[in-house]
DNA sequence: CATATTTTGTACCGATCGGTATGATAGTGT
DNA sequence: ACACTATCATACCGATCGGTACAAAATATG
C-alpha cells in the first residue's frame, strides 16, 4: 500500500453530503464554506480530493445522475411490465424524489439547467447538464420505440414529442416543488395530460 | 419643484436593465457590480434609487410581473374568444417570451423559484414569487370557471388541475429553454399535452 | 528507527462581495 | 447672489469569496 497518512473521511460521504448542499443552494448559492461545513472536512482536503468548487458541482452532478436522479430510469427497462405501466412508474418516481422530505425539493439537474444558461458555470458543467437531459429524453424514446416495435403502441406514435413532454411535465414538477405546491395537486395535473395515453 | 441636482439616468431603463441581470444570471449569480454595470449608473445611485440587492430583485420581479411575464394574463381575458383560443393565445405567448431573442431565455419567476428554496432569499422575496405563481393559476381558474358558467365547457371541468398542468408545462418550458431546447419541440410537445382540449 | 508520503488544521492570500462615507457638482427656492 | 438639497463619482469599509502555503500529525516502506 502506497505510504502516507490515511484520509479520515469516507470520500463518498463527503460527495453526497456537497450534492446535497448544491441541490438545495445551487451553484452560485453555494459557498465554499457551506460545503465544508456540510462535508465535515476543511478546505485543504476538499480541494485535495475533489479539485475546485467547479469540479465538485461536476461530480455531485454525476452522483445524482447514477445513485439520485438517474437511478428512476430503471423503471423504464422494466420489460415485465406494459409500456404505460413503464412510465407511470417512472414519472411516479421521478416526482416523488422531487418532493421526498429527506431530501432537498426539487432536482439537481433542472436547477443547473436554469443556471446553465447564466454564463456562470463552465462550459464543461453546461456539457454535462445537457447531457443528463438527453439521457432521459433518448431513453425514453427508445423505450417508446421498442413498444412500439413490438406492437404495444401504434405506429404513429411519434415517441420523440412524447418524451419531451414529459421532460416538460417532470421540469415543470421540479420548479413547482420548490415553491410548496403539494405533490398532490402535481400528480393529479400530470393524470390530466394525457402522458399516460399510448395512442 | 424639489431642490436638488436632477437624477441623469431614467429610474425606469434602469429597474429594466436590472430585471434583465436577474433573469439572465438568477439572483445569487448576479453581483452588485454587474448590475451597476448594465444599468449605467454607479452603487452610490443604485442604493439611493432602488434600497439594496435585494429590494432591487423585488422591484424587478414586480416589473417583470407587471410589463413582461405577467402581461400575457390579457390574453386569458379576451372574452370575445372560445376559450380553447385564449388559452391556446395564453400558452403561446408566454412560451415565446421565455424563447425571445431579445430577452434572456427562461422565466424570471419561474427562476426565482427554484432559488426560493436554497434560503439565499428574504421571506418577502419569497412570498412575492409565490404570489405571483399564485396569480396565474388562479387567472387560469377564473377563465376556467367562467367559461363553464357560460356553458363553453362541461360542468365536470376540472379547472383547478387544468390550471395547474398548465403551470406545469410553462415552468417546465422555462427550464428546458434554459437549457437550448428548441421552442418547436416545446410546442409540439405542449401540443400533445391535450392542455387545449376542453373536456 | 528513519524516511518518504499523504492528510490534517490553521492561518493566510488577493479578489470580490454587499454596502457606505465623502466631497464635488448641479440644480431649486428665496 | 446665496443657501439648500439631491445626485454624482471616487474611494473606501469590513466581511466573505474561492483557493493555498505551511507545518504538525499519521501512515507506509526501507
Amino acid at each position: 500500500m502506497t505510504a502516507g497518512r490515511k484520509r479520515e473521511f469516507d470520500k463518498d460521504e463527503a460527495l453526497k453530503a456537497a450534492m446535497l448542499v448544491f441541490w438545495e443552494k445551487g451553484y452560485a448559492g453555494t459557498s465554499m464554506a457551506d460545503l465544508t461545513a456540510r462535508m465535515g472536512i476543511n478546505k485543504p482536503s476538499l480541494y485535495a480530493t475533489f479539485g475546485n468548487k467547479e469540479q465538485l458541482h461536476r461530480l455531485a452532478l454525476e452522483l445524482y445522475g447514477q445513485q439520485y436522479g438517474g437511478l428512476n430510469l430503471v423503471h423504464l427497462k422494466d420489460e415485465s411490465l406494459p409500456i404505460r405501466q413503464r412510465v407511470e412508474n417512472f414519472i411516479k418516481a421521478v416526482t416523488e424524489l422531487q418532493f421526498d422530505n429527506q431530501y432537498p425539493t426539487g432536482c439537481l439537474v433542472s436547477s443547473s439547467a436554469t443556471e446553465s444558461a447564466s454564463n456562470n458555470l463552465p462550459e464543461d458543467t453546461v456539457c454535462a447538464v445537457k447531457n443528463m437531459q438527453k439521457l432521459t429524453e433518448s431513453s425514453l424514446i427508445e423505450c417508446f420505440d421498442q413498444a412500439k416495435a413490438a406492437g404495444e403502441l401504434p405506429k404513429d406514435f411519434d415517441s420523440k414529442k412524447k418524451a419531451t413532454l414529459i421532460g416538460l411535465l417532470l421540469n415543470g414538477s421540479a420548479v413547482m416543488s420548490r415553491s410548496g405546491k403539494p405533490i398532490e395537486e402535481i400528480r393529479a395535473a400530470i393524470d390530466l395530460s394525457f402522458v399516460f395515453d399510448t395512442d
